[in-house]
DNA sequence: CTGAAAGCGCTTACAG
DNA sequence: CTGAAAGCGCTTACAG
């Protein structure tokens, strides 16, 4: 292993200024500079994280701890995630490592555990539920993390898009076109942002003097299969509902599915609006007809979120406590008027 | 942050001493154990793993470098693997984090990267091709890794099992009970342990005084919608097979639902016949009739894996090379004889 | 059984 | 612009 010292000895300089000059501080001569970064190459010097963790506090690894799943689904989604994330930090120079707990693990405690230990500049926790354990856990040991997501019930950093305004505006498309029996298949009500979209659709219909209890909220895991059995059932009720929102693209996969093998065509006597996050694996493009609704990618997403944990570790400032991501909307094929 | 500086101060003693009864060394009074077992639970102390990291050069942590995928099942499938492999290292006191590379990132390199920057003591390699970039690299750099699968190219610390045994024992047990026509879906031939179960395929025909040329050997990525997509093929060929032989699970469950559609009965029609690696995902049991076929248990591999990459750490000792692991076997009920 | 000291490889005031 | 020194928190010969 190359350490500064061999460095230094090969040189005579001080290890001092070695590591002045690899660390291109202003107050070294741009000649020793030179000299010293043509040796560190020619030995194959690599700088010792470890080392330099010990001195400075920081690690250069930041960390997201997730639980293992079942569903396949779940988890490409995750990996997927969890691609975009490392691609984003490795693009500021930080490493991201994933820690895949067992399904029945506590992952509060982990997270101390991995803080305790030290080695690990900051964390990612996605997916938060209302009171959530790691987040109670991240800010009691003052660690460095950015939610993605919101925990309403605690206060953290974190990035997320305006959910309320998602329900209110893919609520309101349909109710436009004349849609009244609208089904909307969220996640359950343990989720701030489930709450918020609900809450957005409620809103919508008042805007228009409709009765929001005509709409039926249905609380589930946002994955294909059961988007697939939701609409088997409502499409089975006597009166089944001219449109479905799909929480996600998961689900509109569901949707699709389902509506299809009940010969029932979309957006003829179906429509079908979604938010899409996205993700390539589930992405909207390749359903037919093209998904409409609300869009907010998750790579812009992520492009925040490591932003703003590199500077919470910088220079641990929570002045950006909040960013909300623009939303956007495509038309898509799948929506269509009854008011003709 | 509560340092052994700490605990020291608080009880008068040396550092040393606080140090050494932490690590439940023999030559510590054992009341002064107690003392400073109390007192470190008082203060709430969590060693250091960076500064121990520094000194003894030990991290107490695993790596795997893993490509992101497309594929939903591929990424299930390395997430059970993850899991896996996380629950039996957290058994004997290591932590396996899981570093996931762009598509296109070079994984060779990665390694390396991480490797140099020093607090990481060990790898694991898993699904290794022939001339495989990161075992040359991890062996260029003298670091710890066990390979799960072969790379016959290079030596190096592996746990498999035996692939020619598995090539040899599912084709024999399908010409014992008539089976001529036979197909044996697998991965492509960059991979040795493909390679290995047709050698063993091949030898089973050979010993029974068979050509075969007879068995149609197809290469393709191992997941489900290839297992359909070459069974759609198999069963309009003129003379469709007997009987297929399916790598791994995920293209059984691709070869059932190709039959369902053709509707070829299993076993009646076509006889299926897998190698199982135990994962729960995609589990024999869910097939529909029970799927047989040899069986070696991935979660078996991770113990091996597990225990073998502590040793190297620990002692730096590559006595123990290769671990094969036993093989078992299934009789189900997806395999019947043709020769009534 | 105990403690003073050295050192892992780095960074950074401090003094020149 | 340069170097000697301290120190991050730990472990481990070495001496008593």
């Amino acid at each position: 292993m190359v350490t500064l010292k061999d460095i230094s000895r090969d040189l005579g300089l001080s290890v001092t200024q070695v590591s002045r000059a690899l660390g291109d501080h202003t107050d070294v001569n741009p000649q020793t500079k030179q000299r010293v970064r043509a040796a560190a190459d020619r030995l194959g010097y690599r700088p010792n994280a470890v080392a330099r963790g010990l001195k400075t506090g920081r690690s250069g690894i930041v960390a997201m701890v997730v639980s293992g799943t079942r569903s396949p689904e779940v988890s490409a989604h995750l990996l997927e995630i969890v691609m975009g994330l490392s691609a984003e930090f490795s693009r500021i120079g930080l490493r991201f490592v994933l820690h895949v707990a067992q399904p029945d693990e506590d992952t509060a405690q982990l997270h101390e555990d991995l803080f305790l230990a030290g080695g690990i500049d900051g964390f990612i926790v996605i997916s938060p539920q209302r009171q959530d354990p790691r987040i109670k856990a991240l800010r009691r040991l003052g660690a460095a993390f950015v939610v993605h997501g919101r925990d309403p019930d605690q206060r953290h950093v974190h990035v997320d898009i305006d959910n309320y305004g998602v329900g209110y505006r893919l609520a309101d498309h349909l109710l436009a076109r004349g849609h009244r029996r609208i089904a909307f298949l969220t996640a359950g009500d343990h989720t701030f942002f489930s709450q918020e979209r609900v809450r957005g659709l409620r809103q919508a219909y008042a805007d228009r003097g409709l009765d929001c209890a005509a709409a039926q909220v249905i609380g589930m895991p946002m994955i294909a299969p059961e988007g697939y059995r939701a609409t088997r059932d409502l499409l089975s009720q006597t009166q089944p509902p001219t449109a479905i929102i799909a929480g996600n693209t998961m689900l509109a996969r569901g949707v699709y599915a389902a509506a299809a093998e009940c010969n029932v065509a979309i957006p003829d006597r179906l429509s079908v609006i979604t938010h899409d996050d996205g993700l390539d694996l589930f992405g909207t493009d390749t359903f037919d007809p093209p998904l409409g609704g609300t869009i907010s990618p998750l790579s812009d997403a992520w492009v925040s979120v490591a932003r703003t944990l590199q500077n919470m570790i910088a220079a641990q400032n929570d002045g950006l406590m909040e960013c909300i991501l623009p939303l956007g909307f495509r038309e898509g094929g799948s929506i269509q008027s009854v008011l003709d």
